[in-house]
DNA sequence: GTACATTTCAAACACTTGTTTAAATATACC
DNA sequence: GGTATATTTAAACAAGTGTTTGAAATGTAC
């Protein structure tokens, strides 16, 4: 019992770092079962395929976050008071600031592995994000909704997506981008200070005035 | 003379519109010469190998957007004026529609290649991007400060690296953000449009006002 | 029209991929 | 202890990858 849960238990941890690194289709199973020390059928053998290996090792952070991310909302939702929009985003930042609690570099670890799972093809991870949390994403949609009253639905749909793509991309890159920094303006910046310079920067860019003429 | 001329054109067309379409790790060079109507060995006869057929594929692109940047940063830094960010900003819209007349749809194919580059990890990209163009790309970094004298070099380079995201990562995702938009909203926007669309988002979240407390 | 260079082509190369198989081993339960 | 179940293992599988080969075909020039 011991040994099969140490086995699943050293595959996931394996993955999710190769995957964060490298991406999902690029980093190939003997790599994560070398690195893991087991044997390469076992990955099959304890989660059924590769795609299931992905979904699985995304789950362990998914089902920590996503619910607190939905109280939240849910809250916000329920006061009366309107919500300012850095306000509405700063609810992310504790909750995932606490996936570092599952594992060291756990905030930075899921986040990347969300860049890779947008930047990487996986039809798949779209299919399973909004099948398990797509309720929590439309409560969040509503809050920016509510917060921006002078914007169009339409003109919040494609700015939020833009925030994706810089939050997807950040993090995609974040090793590089943090070296750079350290070398050019001898600035150490962590995870955490990484998401609170993100914050001003989206709430500006999601509340910008529309412009007035094409 | 004609037949060489024709199956390299042949090979870069189909390589364009796959790599655009699934990434280059993700298209195989069967893929291409397969849509190319051609013979796979013409690959590596003609480019030499699958690395150097991606250069030559947004060499065709960047050789003519490139300077046409250039010479507009030139021109904006010769100037005494107060550069406004959206102006800066707006610089780029001319010369990417301009790609359209090297092909159809070519702004959105180019963008969405730059985005494949970044995203799938081809670190020969980035040396060969930043070896025939970094001059181009260091006039644009000081035309951004001047327009923003208020914001730290740092925290600029956070935040330009912030809206590279946000353009790939839009680019990327083009066509499926396309269809949301009009399905959901009967919205009917072409490449032109969002492009437009991104400037305002852009200019407020690289001139936000820094955070004040931690 | 012959001689030379360029280009095309089918086939094979060496290698990597995710997955499956069947035997060997470990674990749990009676 | 013996039996059944769960897990690990090495090996092979079929399919796909970029690249190379050498001969055939085509084009060019004298």
């Amino acid at each position: 019992m011991t040994s099969k849960q140490n086995t699943q238990q050293k595959i996931l941890d394996a993955a999710e770092k190769l995957f964060a690194e490298t991406g999902f289709s690029a980093t190939s199973l003997r790599q994560i079962t070398s690195m893991a020390e087991v044997n390469l059928a076992s990955v099959n053998y304890h989660f059924g395929s590769k795609k299931e290996l992905i979904q699985a090792v995304l789950q362990r952070y998914l089902s920590l976050l996503m619910p607190r991310l939905d109280q939240e909302f849910t809250q916000l939702l329920a006061s009366q008071h309107h919500n300012d929009l850095g306000k509405v985003l700063s609810v992310f930042v504790i909750p995932l600031l606490e996936l570092n609690k599952v594992q060291n570099r756990g905030t930075t670890l899921f986040l990347q592995l969300l860049g890779r799972g947008y930047t990487d093809v996986q039809g798949h991870l779209r299919w399973f994000f909004n099948h398990h949390y797509g309720r929590t994403l439309d409560k969040f949609v509503l809050l920016v909704q509510q917060s921006c009253p002078a914007l169009p639905a339409s003109e919040i749909f494609w700015r939020l997506h833009f925030s994706l793509g810089t939050i997807v991309f950040t993090m995609a890159s974040n090793e590089a981008l943090k070296d750079i920094a350290a070398a050019d303006f001898n600035e150490i910046v962590e995870i955490d200070g990484v998401i609170k310079r993100l914050i001003p920067y989206l709430a500006a860019g999601i509340a910008a005035p529309m412009q007035t003429a094409g």
